[in-house]
DNA sequence: AATTCTTGTTAATGACATGTTAACCACCGG
DNA sequence: CCGGTGGTTAACATGTCATTAACAAGAATT
């Protein structure tokens, strides 16, 4: 579940409006400008949505401290202002977007989607994917074809997630190294070879499937 | 430099356009729907920069197209319409942002930066190359002409590489032996001849393409 | 024309990367 | 303790590729 900060001072508004993210994302509100950085510099979010004009600190103010401290986070304003100057200053900080008062809340949803969407290259949890006649659902570490059940260990479902995410792309050695043990001084170890070994053995269920490898470069998925 | 596919109709609004754009980006400007679906899937690109009425395709079915074809691209639309029904269409159907006639340069170019920036950091990609009728995916290592697909080794794939960012153009011998193996005296192999061989032996499917040598000073890669 | 240097190509070699199985070990809940 | 699980390492077999060697053919130099 992603998590936005979300800081409005009109109360009936925010109020409207939590209610309608909390349907999708993990929300926290904050009323003012000088709360909200302090929020923001203690929680791990993945997106803001700022008012403008706030009590002690305004959004333009707020959102150059948040880019200060974090360049990736997309920011989106909210504001009554339609004026050309002040969406550009928004750009000019480092804002993603500017969404006019008033918003629909669906207009909304769609707007932090194609911000979050961008952000986080990993695929929902919660989506299965088709490999050939596999389904893999790694949620659950399991793999299905046929009426036949694989269930996948942790390391077994990382690496297989990493393949199907980029089908038909070389994956380099140490960026499946980095992606699943994240140590960059991961030479010695020949764990990645015995997953692919294993991976490769389920696989052969579906005989158009394969996991190529490019010698020194790293490993490719085939469908 | 990034290159962006411009679809407008407007003859005059787009001549000022693309002269504003070219100051950062290679513009490809296409005046109707079905000519830019057609250079879409003829060039690559990083960025789409669409005009909703349009002739022969509007720009919601030339985007739909788009999608089919590029899940990760940048589409943003560009149109006089203000209604929330058209913007909401335009993000369901996965693009980005959508710009209201009459926009201000200065906003256009910021609204474009947000999204290079993002599209860029995310996939790491070098761009496909095409090389008379092959396609050469350096990310990947592989050349694809017709139905055939060659998988290159890793010292073959830099060697192309080396050659398709300047097609027509001699490279020195001691130019691409410091770009391949960064060693001077590196005087004696003849590793660099094997390879232009075997290069030679793959590029003769297309047979418009040959790697001339120059003798004494290096070789040149003819398209 | 003869010699020497350069280039084109193929094949052989050896170092190193990968595939695979089995043994190992740490952790965890009885 | 004691199996069970899962990740890691060990060991050995196999495969691959960059490099070198070898030789043929062309160019340049004498």
């Amino acid at each position: 579940m992603k998590k936005i900060l979300y800081v409005e001072d009109d109360a009936t508004l925010a109020f409207l409006t939590v209610d309608s993210l909390e349907e999708n994302y993990e929300v926290v509100h904050c009323a003012d400008g000088e709360i909200a950085l302090e929020t923001f510099c203690s929680q791990t979010f993945d997106l803001c949505l700022l008012d403008i004009m706030l009590p002690k600190l305004d959004g333009f103010e707020l959102a150059k401290e948040i880019r200060k401290r974090d360049q990736q986070i997309p920011i989106l304003f909210l504001s009554a202002k339609t004026l050309k100057e002040d969406r550009i200053k928004g750009l000019k900080i480092g804002a993603d977007d500017y969404l006019v008062k008033p918003f629909s809340m669906e207009e909304l949803h769609l707007k932090i989607n194609v911000f979050l969407k961008r952000s986080t290259k990993e695929v929902p949890q919660t989506k299965d994917f088709k490999i050939g006649n596999f389904i893999f659902k790694p949620k659950n570490y399991s793999l299905h074809i046929n009426d036949k059940t694989f269930t996948l260990t942790e390391r077994e479902s990382q690496l297989l997630q990493l393949f199907v995410e980029q089908p038909n792309v070389v994956l380099k050695r140490e960026q499946i190294l980095h992606a699943l043990w994240g140590n960059e001084d991961y030479f010695s170890g020949r764990s990645l070879d015995v997953f692919i070994s294993r991976l490769r053995k389920i696989l052969k269920e579906d005989p158009k499937l394969k996991i190529e490898n490019s010698p020194r470069i790293g490993f490719k998925l085939v469908l």
